[in-house]
This record gives C-alpha cells, structure tokens and sequence, in this order.
RNA sequence: CGGAGUGUAGCGCAGAGGUAGCGCGCGCCGUUCGGGACGGCGAGGUCGGCGGUUCAAAUCCGCCCACUCCGACCA
C-alpha cells in the first residue's frame, strides 16, 4: 500500500477532550473515527488490525471444533421473551418498532438467537456437541460510554455457543474454549490472567474473565503472584497482602485490569424457559447444556495500545499489526525497488513514497507503530536500514537479506 | 441519571459587550530534503442550537443539545 493513498491522513493533534492513550493514538494514527460517544468507524488501518485478531481467533475456534456463521442482528420480541430477556436485560437493549408497531431489539448477545436456531437443527445426541460462533456488531446501552473503543455503545465482538448433553461435557468444552483464549491471547501478545468473576445479567453461576492488566481499565482484579489464581473484585471476599488460597504460597496482589473476553456456563436452565429438548440414546427427551463464549475484538485492539505504546505513538505486535513492513522513503532511496519485491513475496508493506520531509515520515512511522522499519535513502545507498520499532538497534541489509527476514 | 469541565475555520486553540483571530492542515509558486523545514500568495466561519436583555451579543441571562472526565451500571 502506498501510503500517499492511504486513507486517512495522521493528525498532529489528539482530538478535543480525549484523554485515554488508546482513543488519542487510535485518532491520531488514523485507525478508527468517532461518530459519537461510543460510536466508532474502524478506518483502513484499524479494520486490518480487527481482521487479523478474528483471524487468530477463528483458527483457534477452528481447532476446538467450533464452526462460523453469522446470526441477525435484529431480533424479534417473542424469541427474548421466553427467557424473560426482554424485560430483564431491558436497561442494556436497544429496542425498536417497525411500521406494523412490531417490537425488535437490536443484538447485545445471541444466546436466545443461537438456542433458536439449534432448536431448528438438533433433535438427537448424536447432533451434540454443537459448537458456532459469529463475528457481528453488538448494541449494548451503555449508561456512559467511554475511554475510546474500550466502553462502546456499538462494538465488535466475537461470540460463541455451545450446547451439550451433560453438565461434565459442557464443563469440558468450557476449559477447551478458556485454553483457546489463552492461545489466542498468547498470539496477539498479551500477558493475560484467567479471572474467577460473577456473571451480571447473564448468570448466576461463576464465570471466568480474560483479564489484561492496565492502569486503564475499569475492572479490579486480585491475583497470586505466584500461581495463576485470580478474581475479579466483585467476588473477592478475601484480604489483599493474604496468603493465595490455591497454592497457599503466593501473595495476594491486585491490579486495575481490561476485560477482553469472558466465558459462561448456563447448564440447562435457557434451554428449559426455550422449551429446546433432544432425544438422549435411551430415547428420553433432555434438555442441552449451554455455555456462551465472548471476546470484544474492538475492545482487543484498544487494549493493546493501552499497554503497547510509548509517547511517540503505538507499538503493534507483528501478529496483528496493520502491515508487516514500514518502508520509508527518502530522497536518493531505492523504495520502488524493494516495493515490488516485498509485494511480489506478499509482504504486507506500507511504503511511504509521500512528498514530505523525513522528519514527519519518521514521526509518522513512530505514531502508527508497525514493528518493522525500513529505510531507504542516498545514505543507505544500496543497503536498507532495518529497525524495530521497540528497540534502537539499527542494521543495514541489502535487497536479498531483507527479503530472507521477512519470508 | 447525579457531579465537573468544554463547545469559535477540517483539527487544536485565543478572544469576555463595539469590523472574526492564531497555529496546524488545505490550494498555488519557489527554496528545502535523515526527526513533524522555510518564504510568498490564497481559500475557508449563520462563534453548538433556540429564545431573551441591549443602540449593539461569540461575549450577559434562560432553556436545550453534544462531547470528555468522575460516580452508579456494564464485554
């Protein structure tokens, strides 16, 4: 991509009143615009950021033997009304009529969407375990959105559900799916703790957090600092400074901390209200086991730059930066060249072959954070300057050893 | 929904009763070219909205709207 036409130009300014690093970054570096208070557009670079974290996601979904689809995002009354949803989660839902006075709402979570449609598909054991997922737009109505794209009214979330036929299989799938997220997480490269947490309006029963500690984030966790135990302050009944109660080794720390995924388990009580049986092997009619999986992917994004950045702009992990490769031209430099290889290879590169003086590309460079930065200029000569954008250290490779680092 | 702050050019801001300003960005010309370069010329505004006070309102008063932060609530 040339960034000459890249969309949209980088801001020297932070927007009026922004005052979290991810919404004055995000801005700035032209990964998403604000439509208004917790409405966000994901612009080139940040929809590339979003893709490649459902990427990661999908392919460890995949292998827990979860298949994509994508529900409706427009929901009729009758089906939130046999759980009794659509009075009870009345505060979040956004809801609508149609010209006939006919009531909608507008998506917040599919667990009565996803029951709806197994109930159509599953009739025998032999049909369970049943595992989908969807990336979509949720619509939550937020009493106060807030700190960029980590509190939207409007975001992106990947969310999964599963039905089983016994509590055990159910119990099973969920520490698959919480492996998985650990994968995930690991991926992108996230230090991220598992955390025991009550489940709002959407359980009862304990749920497990993903956690990504940050000064920023509007969750408080207390955890071991020795062993993996943790949980979120809404539960917490023991003393800070304790002793942990599962290795009784460690200290009991604590921690501000971002939610970016969280997984339930709802045994059968949504399939009871929702009348969905199967036939078990005796032929006697059960009731499947819910469990329902999320991770808020534009929450993701913002995260990382809460936790990636220093004060000249974002630093992405390769696994999910907008491009592998930051080619920075200057006056004398041999861009053209390397472009078509780095291309011809499928390296993602953006080159910047803009008319601009080298100070605001490097500035530039800093503020979008790709990992990888490449100059060319009538110092390097035939060489090309190799530098990461996390650390100082500076190499001068020629054409062939650039293209071997980034096969 | 309670509390606080802010709304003036695309963005960031100054102006506090009397002709609408600055920086950045944008367009044209020229000089520059390894850390957001410089000079010249130029375009761009119902001062968030509605109502009121006044000879006169961006400026004073009232109501409303929007955004940001704190709180309650929440992926």
């Amino acid at each position: 991509m040339r960034q000459s036409e890249l969309f949209p130009k980088t801001l020297k300014e932070a927007p009026k009143g922004a005052e979290s690093v991810n919404h004055k970054l995000l801005v700035r570096a032209g990964f998403v615009d604000q439509m208004m208070a917790g409405s966000w557009t994901l612009m080139p670079m940040g929809k590339k950021v979003v893709n490649k974290i459902n990427k990661i996601i999908s392919e460890e979904l995949n292998k827990i033997g979860a298949q994509e689809i994508l529900m409706p995002l427009m929901h009729p009354k009758n089906i939130w009304n046999e759980t009794g949803r659509w009075d009870k989660a009345d505060e979040i839902m956004y809801k609508l009529t149609d010209a006939r006075k006919r009531d909608f709402a507008l998506s917040f979570t599919h667990e009565e969407i996803f029951l709806d449609l197994a109930r159509k598909h599953v009739f025998s054991y032999q049909d369970l375990p049943l595992a989908l997922y969807h990336f979509s737009t949720k619509f939550r109505n937020e009493l106060r959105a807030k700190s960029g794209v980590l509190r939207g009214r409007e975001f992106m979330m990947k969310d999964l559900y599963s039905i089983h036929a016994s509590q055990d299989d159910l119990d099973e799938y969920y520490w698959k799916v919480a492996e998985a997220y650990k994968n995930i997480f690991a991926c992108i490269g996230f230090d991220m703790h598992v955390v025991e947490a009550g489940g709002g309006v959407f359980t009862e029963g304990i749920t497990h957090e993903m956690q990504v500690f940050a000064d920023s984030g509007e969750d408080f966790v207390y955890y071991c600092d020795k062993c993996d135990w943790a949980q979120n302050k809404e539960i917490f009944k023991l003393k800070e400074g304790g002793v942990c109660p599962k290795c009784k080794e460690g200290i009991i720390g604590s921690s501000k901390s971002i939610e970016v995924g969280n997984i339930f388990r709802f045994g059968t009580s949504y399939s009871e209200k929702m009348n969905f049986t199967y036939t078990d092997e005796n032929g006697y009619k059960k009731y499947p086991y819910l469990g329902s999986y999320g991770i808020g992917t534009t929450r993701t994004m913002g995260a990382w730059v809460e936790v990636s950045h220093d004060e000249r702009g974002i630093i992405w992990s390769p696994e999910i930066s907008p491009f592998a490769v930051h080619l920075i031209d200057l006056p004398g430099g041999r861009g053209q060249a390397i472009y078509d290889s780095l291309i011809e290879l499928g390296v993602e590169v953006l080159w910047d072959d803009r008319q601009t003086g080298a100070g605001e590309k490097f500035a530039d460079a800093d503020l979008i954070g790709i990992p990888v930065r490449l100059v060319s200029s009538e110092k390097t000569g035939e060489k090309y300057e190799w530098k990461m954008r996390n650390s100082d250290g500076t190499e001068y490779l020629d054409l062939e050893q650039v293209l071997n680092k980034l096969k």
